[in-house]
RNA sequence: GACUCAGUAGCUCAGCAGGUAGAGCACAUCCCUUUUAAGGAUGGGGUCCUGGGUUCGAAUCCCAGCUGGGUCACCA
């Protein structure tokens, strides 16, 4: 990187890391830097009375300075939080020799860099607990500035809010905003509570292909990839239902996966390409043994986050204590509509949506209709969570028909915030009937539905050995996490969110420009000057150029001796 | 994809009846001190997103584009 891209700030910090060097003092040292607390523990643990910590080993980003002679207070960042450090010059420079406190301390570190200290715990007269530095060691120089988020009473200044340079840059966000790191905390203590729950019913956790031949187990457009040696298309998996449910059939009673799936679709504020779907499927158990689990599941999570069942959503207070209400879809869209949908055949529901104001297209069959109507009128009423039972047949390709109504199946979604949280079914064992629905599929498809499920063969042999009765559950995990820390859009609970690419500037190499015999120190002039191609510089007129440059050497006191004419005549020719 | 808002210093933002670019924090050089979003003095730092246009003159007005946010649509 040429020096002339740099910020002022950027340059002070390259120079005070040449220094350190100069004064011996590694800034990137190799050994390792041992820590005995944490800044969490000392704030939470010291007290006076006790005096304990008082030989204390830290390490951390180096987050404020408050420099006041031979004095200053500071502080230090680590994994666990902040604790504010004095550090006295007599002491952490007990002889002649004060270079480590009057450069290295006050001169040459800045905020963001990484230190360690030794020294005791202490409570300043403000009444904070503080560490007294006995000993600094830099352990990393930081060349880019931070953002300086400062912060009293819980009131922030100059917060670091852009969201642009926030997903971007996540590390950023994650060392000046404590709460983003909080957030992405409980995400991986909401996965471990569901892991240990099924690990302690003895489910088996198990990985499942992500490159799949037919993208099944769900109806969404996949990402197409191609595999060189097979010469096979490969798709992304769009879910991993199909694959655990060939397990249960090779006998496990339980499997679960904590699965990526990728959609080639939308994106936006709780859609993302790429994002995670629990899946667990369990042998001899039905949809409502499901709805129990589930319930005991979710208030679970909630009790380890938070220690009650009730969580805070935007505005609403969301109560995860079971048992939640149970509604068939019928009873949802007669409730929300005073239509009784139920035995009404697709013409009527036609009907129905057009009294209703619901726009169709012939392409929609009977369970894509009532799926719109549900949508339209009913799925925003349900905030706290409710279950949604009992979805028609053709909505449900891979459902075991209802025991009592073979119109319907056994299926519920989970509907919290108005929105679907988790998706359950009494699975399909029987392998006719699953053919039958894939061939219905097939239908749709020719039909124009361009999501509507290709056949599985292979899903389909395996069945024919025969499943057990089973249920299965998909919950997805952004959505859940969302929920459970109030963030409003998916990429406040993704680390790295998909964004469009970064446009990066394209920028000639010097030699390119010296190639056209322009000398080396004027090249960084013409690059100032914000010319960074050569191609750029050939649309110029030379006399203006000339002009230009002579300007810029005299306006910003370059010192260097101007170019004749005919020299930039000659560089742009 | 449509509509809408925004893009100015490292960060947060002000400026806009068109007339030499501002503040706070950060940075630099000092002063002072067990301070706490430290205080004081001085100073450096900007392709005002990009490209066109209108104008004697554009950060400001107009058009187009880029990037991002929000709403909606499509899509689970």
């Amino acid at each position: 990187m040429s020096i002339s891209s740099l910020s002022e700030q950027e340059i002070i910090r390259r120079n005070s890391l040449q220094k350190l060097r100069e004064l011996g003092i590694d800034p990137y040292p190799a050994e390792e830097f041992k820590v005995n607390t944490t800044t969490f523990e000392i704030r939470e643990k010291y007290s006076v009375e006790e005096g304990n910590y008082q030989d204390v080993t830290l390490a951390g980003r180096l987050m404020g300075q408050r420099i006041m002679g031979k004095a200053s207070f500071a502080e230090i960042q680590d994994h666990t939080g902040r604790v504010q450090i004095y550090i006295n010059r007599d002491e952490i420079c007990p002889g002649e020799d004060k270079t480590l406190y009057n450069e290295v301390f006050k001169k040459l570190l800045d905020i963001g860099d990484i230190i360690g200290i030794k020294g005791f715990a202490f409570t300043t007269q403000m009444g904070e607990k503080s560490v007294h530095v006995k000993e600094l060691k830099v352990l990393c120089k930081s060349l880019r500035p931070l953002p300086v988020v400062k912060e009293k009473d819980g009131v922030t200044y100059d917060a670091f809010t852009d969201p642009e340079m926030r997903y971007r840059q996540r590390y950023v966000d994650l060392i000046v905003n404590p709460q983003v790191k909080d957030t992405f905390v409980k995400r991986t203590k909401i996965v471990n509570t569901m892991r240990n729950f099924f690990n302690e019913q003895g489910y088996f956790e198990v990985e499942t292909p992500i490159l799949q031949p037919i993208p099944g187990g769900a109806t969404a457009r996949p990402f197409i990839t191609h595999h060189n040696s097979l010469n096979i298309p490969l798709y992304l998996r769009i879910a991993n239902e199909l694959y655990l449910k060939r397990l249960i059939v090779g006998g496990f009673d339980g499997v679960y996966e904590f699965s990526k799936d990728f959609r080639n679709e939308g994106m936006d504020r709780t859609h993302n390409p790429e994002f995670t779907v629990l899946e667990i499927y369990v042998a001899y158990k039905d949809y409502r043994w499901m709805m129990e689990f589930t319930e005991e599941m979710l208030e679970r999570i909630a009790v380890a986050l938070y220690g009650t069942t009730s969580v805070q959503f935007g505005d609403v207070e969301i109560d995860y204590k079971k048992p939640y209400p149970r509604v068939t879809m019928a009873e949802a869209i007669k409730t929300h509509t005073g239509y009784d949908i139920t035995g009404k055949s697709e013409d009527e529901l036609r009907v129905i949506c057009d009294k209703l104001g619901i726009e169709t297209t012939p392409s929609m069959g009977k369970g894509k209709l009532i799926d719109e109507i549900f949508g339209e009128k009913c799925e925003h009423h349900y905030i706290q969570p409710t279950f949604i039972t009992d979805y028609p047949i053709e909505m449900s390709p891979l459902t075991k028909k209802h025991r009592d109504n073979p119109e319907l199946t056994e299926r519920f979604e989970l509907m919290v915030n108005g929105k679907e949280l988790a998706n359950c079914y009494s699975e399909l064992n029987d392998p006719i009937d699953q053919r039958e629905r894939f061939e219905d599929q097939l239908r749709l498809s020719e039909k124009g539905d361009d999501e509507a499920m290709f056949i599985d063969q292979d899903f389909l042999r395996s069945l024919e050995y025969g499943m057990p009765p089973t249920s299965g559950l998909g919950i997805g995990i952004d959505r859940l996490t969302m929920f459970m820390t109030n963030s409003p859009s998916i990429q406040d609970v993704l680390f790295f969110p998909q964004m469009k690419p970064e446009k990066k500037q394209l920028v000639d190499t010097n030699e390119k420009f010296i190639e056209l015999g322009i000398p080396e120190e004027w090249v960084e002039v013409i690059k100032q000057m914000g010319i960074k191609k050569v191609s750029e510089l050939k649309e110029l007129k030379p006399g203006k150029f000339f002009n230009d440059l002579c300007g810029f050497n005299k306006k910003n006191k370059q010192g260097l001796a101007n170019p004749s004419i005919d020299d930039v005549k000659n560089w742009l020719a």
